[in-house]
Parts: structure tokens; C-alpha cells; sequence
RNA sequence: GCGGGGAUAGCCAAGCCAGGUCAAAGGCGCAAGGCUCAGAACCUUGUGGCGUAGGCCUUCGUGGGUUCAAAUCCCACUCCCCGCACCA
């Protein structure tokens, strides 16, 4: 078979008889389904497939189902990855060149994504392409890009929507900057892409004569255990007027405080060495402590300034030990007044944690890099198990966690320390090579996700909602419960501009909350061409909220009356599909911008979240270079394949893991299955009065089959569908094949084989519809009616009774094994009827919910019982724990079929056959050995081989 | 820290919410047999331990508990993964 051909020749049909085109039908009820649409800055990979697998899948389900389905796809252009790469491509970065060409882009395309567009654009053409050649059945006519001018006027739309219902506000923002591009640096910006992260340090203003000493610490609570200052004696300071007080800062650190304080001026210089062997006055007890030089002290951190706690800080200990060494000019006076103060008290450590943790390490002196190892254990320990001692006044007794936040707190509120931004992971480079410092923006925009109100009425609808797999309903709650405000703009990248204030761009979490209502009047706006300059504020609120339209709007009353309505047809939103990763953000911003903007009952009914896909058990990355495009793969294995591998390995919220051996099984496992059934293509149709057991028995199987499958789609439990149709179900097929001499009825076989043909097509449509083509159908599989099930085909008396044989061919074999003998005669013995009727008789009374300890008396009562005596009663103590500890189901399908013909289904010369073995099947036989006999119970018979 | 997810046989991975047909699906790997000139594929069987009769013993991260019955429910603990924002 040749995979390719007919994976082109299905999407070639699908495409042209536009099955997969939904328009508004309403005599149909209708399934709309969205996926995050893809951010075009890589080509797709196989990790991506899993989401749009998963969603086709289920897409394809509702179609057979009946519904009228619309999944369409969009590309997210918004955003600044893309712009950094374009950038970096103007720089001749030779590393991101370098990966483009590994995934297969040549030179001269290369070349052109010196223009931030022609990346969007190309990855574009590569993500759709990928899309089609998986077989998504996605209704193109309704694709967008988001920087389409209609979709910004959307967005603007939305925007104007927020800012009335009083959502969005203004304020300042620290973020990580870099000072040449003089923009916000993410993790895409910077070198090694690392992500910024901000610290919020308190500097407390120590008292220098007429001018402050700023200590920075991410350790306020410390502040009673001062001993000393330290700056670092090789740097120069500077005095400064910082917020019109003066103070004292490393030069170093001027510039960079100046994108923090506005309010920042140089008054002069000065040297370190002014400052040692002066003190300063802590401004929390008014204890004066000396200045004192120490090397650690980074000149380029915070303010250039830290406290000395030797008592809870190793590396102040370990400079005031190097100072004992080296006084540096300090008088060994001062040196030898300074005693470590504590002020914490922590389990199992001692009074000065220091001292033993510097020896634990082994630290030579403060620049011993193993310092900071110590410090971090140190400070860990300290903050989880941590209590203040009484030195800290109020705070004397709290948890260093808490009482770190109120001293901050109180610091601030009294004047006696400011807040101040740095970055924690430093140093970190932009990849222009400046170093990435802290900026606080004023007059950032936000989206206030944490309006009360909003959050109130957000989680009521999240708890209307489904929510697959279910586990994660609580952390969307929690999500909901802890977002605040989001900078929702930002002065560079791709996107819509702020409508009230061009400078900024809405950022890309902002711009794809609501688009899935776009998706329904994209199609008219993409055929009917439609001047995105008419579409305004007002045009929406009729589209959407069936608001009054305007007299004078230029576009015909007809277009916007059917978009009205297809908006109307479509939603609510039926389904929206991603990635776990955005659970946390993208997702739980649908639901508040869905809530906030459309009438209630257009809020989503649905989210499903999806895990990773992982490369041989490690994640997907660019470093490790595992990363295989999604195209390349299908090349290598086929659609069908790749579909099959990253919806079956795993449940929904696992990560799946792929592999080349894997694909290399699925598809040696679909091929099979394609030409096993090419067998029956021809076959007659099923003639329901030329059955025998066993041929009922299959059905009844397949009946089963149907319902199973259809459940797990119901609760997208994909991968237990496609277990149950390529691996479980295949294995009664053989057994029935067997069972009939490998001479199965052919008609039975291929009513089989549409069943598991349309079963299988969500998954491996191209495969099924070939298939489906083969066996004679002239419509496509996709949109054949989904099997259902059929009752009159159900036996569950025929089912147990097959299980029975393979319970006692089971036995028997076990047996052979043990013994070792190479039987020639075979007896079963099997139960007497009376020993049927007291087994129905207890599965009864248990049923009933009887005490297990009646159950002999019960029986008793009967007088023919009674009159076998010991025997009824060591027959019941035999069975009475099996019938207990079977499963209220099974107990009850027993009763409900009652006595069953044990002779009539042992005598079959399957057995015979089976075992090679001459068959006796019978109540009493002289060879076998009383005691023997006695063994037989019902459902089970005594078996004796010779 | 806060929040979430997880730990199951050689490996991967179901089962757990609704306790009982659970020595625990399915796949991979391994072994034996069938088919074949041979191989691949496929089919059958086995794959915790013991066992000359269908059984018994021990197992689902660790330790307790509830129950006639626990992988499943409750409590405590250990370890692993992920998110905490301006980044798509």
C-alpha cells in the first residue's frame, strides 16, 4: 500500500467536495470546536499535533454523530519572538541561522526573514500545509491572521468592551529591560534564552550624618542583627538626591536606578574610603554600626550597599573573619566590638548558624563560591522553620516568613526603606549583548483580573462548565483565585494597537481570549471582502449583542444580518482544546473575557487539556535538537501514524511519548489492520437468520465494542478507543476465527469490519476512507452515521457461556502445565443441578444483601437440602467467599441467565482438538476419583486428564 | 513558599473518582511453539515466587488505619515533575 497516495487522494476528495465546510444549518444541531490557534515563529512539530489530533479526532466523532460541525483555524501573529528572530537574522546571528537550515529552510528563505512578516508568513504556509496533510478537517474559508486589519478591529472592539465594564487600568510595572534596545526583554531576547526574573529588594535607609546609606536587602526581617555596613572599598560611590532626599549609592548602579526613580540626580562623588571606619545609624533601634570594606559586595547590584548580619548572612561572617585576618586599615578595635547579633531561632541549629554552616561547606573566606551555596541552604531553612527571637520587639515569636513581610511593610509605611527592582538570575544579556536591568514602566495598561466581582462571576461559570479531565477544575479555580492585574500592552512587536493609545500594542495573552466568536463572521468577511475601515465599535455590538444598528454603516443590512446570525448558530463555543501549558493563563483568560463580554448564554460550555509530547522520554527542544518537524514526520510514517502515536500512548493529561520504534509499530499495526480487512470487502451482507453461537457471539462482542468506544469518545478518552479498536477488540476476532476453524463467516466478518472501520476514522481517516471505498460505499467514511448499538445482536447468556469454555480450557491447560502429563482423555465433571440451585439460591441472598452467616441456615429450610445433610454444607462454605467477593455487576448478570448447559458448551471438538485429547463430558465417571467429583461446582467443572 | 500533577511488574502505560471476575488491561522487550526454504510479518503460549491438579505465598512509593475484602477509601511520611505572569 502506498501511504502517501492515498493520504493525497482522501484530502484532495475532502477538499473538493468541501464536506468539512460547516455553513449555518438550523435543522442540525451544531458542535463548534476551537484550538489555540499556532504562533507562527517555528515549524510545527509533532508536540503540536497532539492538540489538533486530539481535536480533529473529537471533531470527526460530532460529525459522524451528526452534528454540524465547525472547526476552524486561525494563526496568532501577535508578539515579539518573531520580531527578536527577525532582528537576529539582520544581525547575521549565525546560531539561529543555523538551526533554520537544520529544519530543512534554505538560504535564500532565510535571507528574506530579515523582515519580521516573512517569518509569520513562512511558518504560516509550513503550519497550514502541516494542517492539511494531517487531514484536519477544518473549514479553511475562515482563516484569519491577527494582524488582519478586520481582526484588529475586533480586538479594538474588545478592548473598548473592557474599558467600559471598568477593567482595564493604568499603573507602573517593573519588567526586565535592556537599556541600548531600550524595550522589555523576555526570554526569547536574551542570550541563552534565559527569562529575567525580578527580585523586589527593601532598602533601608541607614542614617550617614545628613544623608541615608540604602541598604538593599531580600532579608528585612535582619535588620535587628546588623552589626555593621559593608561597601566594597575598590568602587566609587556617589551622593545623590533620590526622591529629594539624599543618599548614598555605588556609581555603578546610578544609571540603571534611574529607569526606577524618576526622581534621581547626582550631587558629587565620592570615594570608599571616606566612608570606612565612619558609622551609621540603624534606623530601627538607633544602633550606630560601623562602615566596613568587604569584596563580596557587588557594586552593580541593588544599591552597592548591603548590611552585615554575621550572625544569620555567611557571607558576612566570613568577611568579618577575612577583616580579622586583614584589617585593611580598620582598627582592631572596631574589628573586635563587632559580635554576631542573632535574631532568628531555628530548629536543630545553633544560636550562630553561620559559624557551623561555613564549616559544613568547608568556605575558605567571601569569595569562595561555595558561600552561596550555604547562604541559600541557609536562608531556606531559616524562612520555612525560622521564629523571631525577642530582640525583634513586635515581631518577636512570628515565623520569619510572615514576620519578613510585615517588617518589610512597616519599613516602607514609617519612611525608613523603599522598594527597589533587580534582577535575581543575573547577570543576564540581552542579545545585544547589554546587561538586563529592572525598569518600571508608568502608564502600563492592564487587564484587572483581579475585579472581585469579575473573579466572582467567572468562577460561577467555570463550575457550569466541563472541564476535561476533570482533575483540572480545581486549578483553573485556583488560577482564578490568584491572577491580578495583566499588562496587557507593549511598545514593540506584532499586533493591534491600543485603540486610546497607539504608543502601545495589545500583547498576545490579550489578543486571543474572545477570537473564537470572530471565527463565525470570518467567512463572510473574508468572501465578502469587507472594508475593515466600516467595521466599528458599533457594527460588533450588533454582531455580538444584538445591539440597534446605526442608520449610516455602509456595509449591505443583509451581510451583517447573517453574521448576526451565524454568530448566533454557532455559539456558545462547544469545545475549546490546548495544551496544559496555558491552563494558568490563556485558557482561564477565555473564560474571564468570555464572561465579561458576551451575554450569559454565549458563555463556553467546554475546555480540554491536552499533555505534552515528549521525544523518547525527554522533552522536545531546541538544545537537545530533537525536535522533529511535523512534516518530516509525515513523510516518514504517514498522517495516519503520527495521528494514531500521539493520541494512544498516553491518557489526555500524560505526556506522550514518541519515538521512531513507536510510529514504526503503529504503522506495521494499521497495515495489518488494513489488509486484514481488505479480506472481507467483498463479502455478502450480513444475513441475521444464518447465525450460529458463534457468529452470534461476535456480534454480541461488537455490540459491546460500540458501546465501549463511544463512551471513551464521549469523554475523550482517546487512547482507551483506539486500545479498544486496534488491540483488544482483535484479539476476540481471532478467538471467533479460531473458535471457527479458521473459516469465520465472511458476511459476519465484514459487518465487523465497517463497524471497526468507522470506529477507527476520527483517528486514521485517510486509511478508513480507502478502506471504506473498498468495501463498496460511494460516500465518505467521515461523514458516514457513527455506529450505534444494535440490541437484538446482544446476548449475554452466549458471552458468559464463552467465557466459561475459556475459563475451563484455561483451567485445564494450567493443569497440563502442572502435572506434566500429556493427557489422552480429558474428563469434566460437572455440577449436579442441585448444586446449581443452591449457588443461584446464594447469589440471590447475597444479592439481597443476606449476612453471609444466614446463609446455611437459609438453605437449610429446604427439606431435599436438608436431606443431603454435610454435604450441602461443605459444598456452601466451599463457595460462599467466591460469591462474596464477586462485583455486584457480575453477580448480578449471573442470576439474571441463570442455570447455564455446561455439558452442552464442553461438548465441542474445539476442545478435543485444542488439547489433542479424547473428551468426556458428564456429571459421574467411573476413572474419575470420587473426591474428585465432589470438586465440581457450577461454572466450574471438575476436570481430571490421564 | 503557594498551587497543581504524579510514584503500578524488565521498560512504557491503564486501573484509583463509583473497593470485590486484580497476580493487576494493552504495548514494547524477552522465551517457547506454529507458519515459512529461511527470515520479516502474523498467530498461539509463557513472562513475581513456589507447586506432579486448576492451588498457595508475596507484590501496586513508605508506614499506619477503615473493611468480610484495599492498587482503589482515610491519615502521616518520602521522592519526582510542572506553573507562579507580561512569555507565546
Amino acid at each position: 500500500m502506498n501511504w502517501r497516495e492515498i493520504e493525497e487522494k482522501w484530502q484532495k476528495r475532502w477538499f473538493e467536495s468541501k464536506i468539512f465546510e460547516s455553513n449555518p444549518d438550523p435543522s442540525r444541531p451544531k458542535f463548534f470546536i476551537t484550538v489555540a490557534y499556532p504562533y507562527p515563529n517555528m515549524p510545527q512539530h509533532i508536540g503540536h499535533a497532539r492538540t489538533y489530533s486530539l481535536a480533529d479526532a473529537y471533531a470527526r466523532y460530532k460529525r459522524m454523530r451528526g452534528y454540524n460541525v465547525l472547526f476552524p483555524m486561525g494563526f496568532h501573529y501577535t508578539g515579539t519572538p518573531i520580531l527578536a528572530q527577525s532582528k537576529r537574522i539582520q544581525a547575521n546571528d549565525k546560531e539561529l541561522i543555523e538551526q533554520f537550515k537544520s529544519l530543512g529552510i534554505d538560504e535564500e528563505t532565510i535571507k528574506t526573514f530579515v523582515s519580521p512578516l516573512n517569518i509569520a508568513r513562512y511558518f504560516h504556509r509550513d503550519l497550514k500545509l502541516g494542517m492539511q496533510e494531517m487531514g484536519y478537517s477544518i473549514d479553511w474559508r475562515r482563516e484569519f491572521t491577527t494582524i488582519d486589519p478586520p481582526y484588529s478591529r475586533f480586538i479594538e472592539w474588545q478592548f473598548y468592551k473592557l474599558r467600559e465594564k471598568g477593567y482595564i487600568t493604568i499603573g507602573s510595572h517593573p519588567v526586565g529591560w535592556c537599556p541600548s534596545c531600550k524595550n522589555p526583554v523576555g526570554q526569547h531576547d536574551t542570550k541563552g534564552d534565559v527569562e529575567p526574573e525580578i527580585g523586589e529588594f527593601t532598602a533601608i535607609k541607614f542614617i550617614f550624618n545628613d544623608v541615608y546609606l540604602p541598604v538593599a536587602t531580600l532579608r528585612p526581617e535582619t535588620i535587628f542583627g546588623v552589626t555593621n555596613i559593608w561597601i566594597n572599598p575598590k568602587v566609587e560611590y556617589l551622593e545623590v538626591l533620590l526622591n529629594n532626599e539624599k543618599m548614598i549609592i555605588s556609581e555603578k548602579v546610578f544609571e540603571k536606578l534611574k529607569h526606577q526613580f524618576t526622581n534621581l540626580e547626582l550631587i558629587k562623588k565620592i570615594k570608599a574610603n571616606d566612608l570606612i571606619g565612619k558609622y551609621a545609624i540603624n534606623p530601627i533601634n538607633g544602633n550606630k554600626v560601623p562602615i566596613l570594606p568587604a569584596d563580596f559586595v557587588d557594586p552593580e547590584n541593588a544599591t552597592g550597599i548591603v548590611m552585615s548580619v554575621p550572625a544569620h548572612a555567611p557571607y558576612d561572617m566570613l568577611a568579618i573573619l577575612d577583616l580579622k585576618k586583614e584589617p585593611r586599615g580598620v582598627s582592631s578595635e572596631i574589628i573586635s566590638s563587632i559580635n554576631p547579633i542573632p535574631v532568628i531561632e531555628t530548629p536543630n541549629m545553633p544560636t550562630i548558624p553561620t559559624i557551623e554552616i561555613i564549616e559544613k561547606f568547608g568556605i575558605k573566606n567571601q569569595l569562595d563560591p561555595k558561600a552561596e551555596e550555604a547562604t541559600k541552604e541557609l536562608y531556606m531553612r531559616e524562612f520555612h522553620y525560622g521564629k523571631m527571637l525577642p530582640i525583634a520587639g513586635k515581631y518577636s515569636g512570628m515565623p520569619v516568613s510572615k514576620a519578613r513581610d510585615e517588617i518589610k511593610r512597616d519599613l516602607i509605611e514609617s519612611n525608613k526603606a523603599f522598594k527597589l527592582y533587580e534582577i535575581i538570575n543575573g547577570p543576564v544579556y540581552c542579545r545585544c549583548g547589554s546587561k538586563v536591568i529592572v525598569n518600571v514602566l508608568s502608564n502600563q495598561w492592564f487587564i484587572n483580573y483581579g475585579n472581585p466581582e469579575w473573579k466572582r462571576i467567572t468562577k460561577e461559570h467555570l463550575n457550569n462548565m466541563n472541564i476535561i479531565p476533570n482533575e483540572l477544575k480545581k486549578e483553573f479555580e485556583n488560577v482564578i483565585d490568584w491572577l491580578r492585574e495583566k499588562a496587557c500592552a507593549r511598545r514593540a512587536g506584532l499586533g493591534t494597537p491600543l485603540p486610546w493609545d497607539k504608543e502601545w500594542i495589545i500583547e498576545s495573552l490579550s489578543d486571543s481570549t474572545i477570537y473564537m466568536a470572530y471565527y463565525t463572521i470570518a467567512r463572510i468577511i473574508n468572501e465578502e471582502k469587507i472594508d475593515p475601515s466600516l467595521l466599528t465599535p458599533e457594527i460588533f455590538d450588533y454582531i455580538f449583542l444584538g445591539k440597534e444598528l446605526p442608520s449610516c454603516i455602509g456595509i449591505k443590512k443583509e451581510i451583517l444580518e447573517a453574521m448576526r446570525k451565524e454568530f448566533l448558530y454557532y455559539y456558545p463555543l462547544d469545545s475549546r482544546h490546548s495544551g496544559r501549558d496555558l491552563v494558568p493563563n490563556h485558557l482561564t483568560f477565555f473564560i474571564f473575557n468570555h464572561v465579561a463580554i458576551f451575554p450569559k448564554e454565549l458563555w463556553p460550555k467546554q475546555i480540554v487539556v491536552n499533555g505534552s509530547v515528549l521525544m523518547e522520554g525527554k522533552k522536545m527542544s531546541k538544545s537537545l535538537g530533537n525536535i522533529i518537524p511535523l512534516r518530516k514526520a509525515i513523510r516518514d510514517y504517514g498522517a495516519d501514524v503520527i495521528r494514531i502515536c500521539v493520541l494512544s500512548t498516553s491518557e489526555l493529561l500524560q505526556d506522550a511519548d514518541f519515538s521512531p520504534s513507536l510510529a514504526e509499530n503503529i504503522k506495521s499495526r494499521l497495515k495489518e489492520f488494513y489488509e486484514f480487512a481488505l479480506k472481507y470487502a467483498n463479502a455478502p451482507p450480513l444475513n441475521r437468520d444464518a447465525l450460529d453461537n458463534l457468529d452470534k457471539w461476535i456480534l454480541s462482542r461488537t455490540q459491546k465494542l460500540i458501546e465501549q468506544v463511544t463512551n471513551s469518545m464521549e469523554a475523550l478518552r482517546v487512547r482507551e478507543a483506539i486500545q479498544n479498536i486496534l488491540y483488544i477488540f482483535p484479539q476476540e476476532i481471532n478467538w471467533y476465527i479460531r473458535r471457527k476453524n479458521n473459516n469465520p463467516q465472511e458476511s459476519v466478518m465484514k459487518y465487523i469490519m465497517e463497524i471497526l472501520i468507522k470506529l477507527l476514522a476520527p483517528f486514521a481517516p485517510h486509511l478508513c476512507e480507502e478502506l471504506w471505498e473498498k468495501y463498496g460505499n460511494k460516500n465518505f467514511v467521515s461523514i458516514e452515521k457513527w455506529p450505534e448499538v444494535d440490541l437484538s445482536l446482544v446476548d449475554i447468556k452466549l458471552e458468559v457461556s464463552e467465557e466459561y469454555l475459556r475459563n475451563v480450557i484455561n483451567d485445564t491447560s494450567e493443569i497440563i502445565r502442572v502435572t506434566g502429563i500429556k493427557p489422552s482423555k480429558i474428563y469434566y465433571c460437572i455440577a449436579p443441578k442441585w448444586k446449581w440451585e443452591v449457588y443461584l439460591k446464594i447469589l440471590q441472598l447475597i444479592d439481597e444483601g443476606a449476612d453471609p452467616k444466614s446463609i446455611v441456615k437459609e438453605i437449610m429450610k429446604d427439606k431435599e437440602m436438608r436431606a443431603k445433610g454435610e454435604e450441602v454444607v461443605k459444598f456452601i462454605n466451599s463457595i460462599i467467599s467466591s460469591i462474596i467477593s464477586m462485583s455486584k455487576d457480575y453477580r448480578k448478570k449471573l442470576l439474571s441467565i441463570g442455570i447455564i448447559n455446561e455439558a452442552e458448551i464442553l461438548k465441542t471438538d474445539f476442545i478435543s482438538h485444542y488439547f489433542n485429547a479424547q473428551i468426556y463430558v458428564g456429571e459421574v465417571f467411573e476413572e474419575v476419583p470420587k473426591k474428585k467429583i465432589e470438586q465440581a461446582i457450577p461454572m466450574r467443572p471438575a476436570i481430571y486428564v490421564v
